[in-house]
DNA sequence: CTGCAAAACTGAACCAGTTCAACTTTTTTC
DNA sequence: GAAAAAAGTTGAACTGGTTCAGTTTTGCAG
């Protein structure tokens, strides 16, 4: 059976996060100061940083979750792609693109892009590149099952591919972030764009 | 004739860049205090942010002439390619990659990186993506050149791919910069086999 | 139940980037 | 060339994230 310890620091770790999500939705991630989380969280700024490292670490706790939904949800569409290559990669981008901003504000990702950044070698930065990763392997996930389908050229190396519009989609979703007047069907139609291209030229013409 | 205020304001600016470079490398830029940069430029503290809005300028300063000396050198590689499209794009990305740590270290990459994401709307950050928008369109002009060349399939969206491989390349180079123990070779290998990938299945025979 | 060790809590102090009101220097005006 | 205006300089104070020495609470052995 959990001790009162236990039972304590998991209620007073759901309190802070509780706390801060309200008030980065409420007034931004910058404007939120550690006092006010705190304080919401009937907690000292000692106890704080007893939970979290950084201020930064309470974006990875809502980060994770938004990525580990959107991978859940991309699972769904590799496992039973449309059949067509554009259509298929499409409906994977737009499946990452449409979660983004459920729990998170474009400020917020800025936040957590610039930290995973400026300080690589923290545990934020390590597990956001993790995920970033697993990203990346489910856009190859996606193109090797397609041409399994016959819907990629033969010759085609899925992971090379896979991996260079991951990067490309993150590219534009960080373009997409660091444009505040962007709108998220302006950053689909710039993916899509290269989505096209790309087929076009890879793609067999069975789903043309 | 320039006035003594001028002339003043053009030396203690110069000075100031100077000082922060030294101690950028000496030290790394994080271990650069303010208070130093200034005191090795003979100029107090408020001085100093007369002269730069936020200690990420200096970066900007350095980065700036960075790029503006690699998209030099990239014109030469446009002008005039190799005669095979996969030499050609990685003789440009290879020029890009080996310029890069000339007045910048990884870290100073990672703060310049972080900071045009985090404060999108600063000077700094306008004038960071204008580079790298200059460098997305020397990319699609280099692909243009290898398709009139006739070393690119004609039905290539070259816009479309160029800025594709820009975002790759950009997106391991961020990769390079946040893994610290990454050399320069593993990075230039790991854009070379997208290069590869792309080429073999948009370039025509000419050159294989 | 008592005493002790370990764990967790606390808030005042710290630190480094940034601001600003008072001061100095340069330029302009007459 | 004196006086007013404009521009630039200064460092002490401010801000907000982070630390840490001292205190309290919890778990456990005797």
């Amino acid at each position: 059976m959990a001790g009162l310890r236990e039972r304590q620091k998991a209620k007073r770790h759901r309190a802070i996060i509780q706390a801060a999500s309200t008030l980065f939705k409420q007034n931004g991630y910058e404007a939120a100061r550690i006092e006010a989380i705190a304080e919401a969280a009937e907690v000292s700024v000692g106890t704080f940083y007893n939970y979290f490292e950084h201020k930064a670490d309470l974006l990875l706790a809502i980060v994770s979750m938004e990525v580990e939904e959107v991978l859940h949800q991309g699972e769904g569409v590799v496992a039973a792609p449309p059949g067509d290559a554009y259509e298929a990669i499409c409906a994977l981008v737009a499946t990452y693109y449409d979660h983004s901003l459920v729990y998170l504000t474009k400020e917020m990702w800025r936040t957590a892009m610039a930290f995973s950044i400026q300080s690589p070698d923290t545990p934020f930065s390590r597990r956001y590149r993790e995920l970033d990763q697993q990203l990346s392997e489910q856009v190859v996930a996606l193109m090797t099952r397609l041409q399994q389908g016959g819907l990629l050229r033969a010759g085609v190396d899925t992971r090379a591919f896979g991996e260079l519009t991951f990067l490309g989609l993150n590219g534009l979703f960080t373009t997409y972030t660091v444009t505040e007047g962007m709108a998220l069907d302006a950053l689909k139609a710039g993916m899509f764009r290269q989505v096209r291209a790309l087929t076009t030229q890879i793609g067999t013409s069975e789903g043309a």
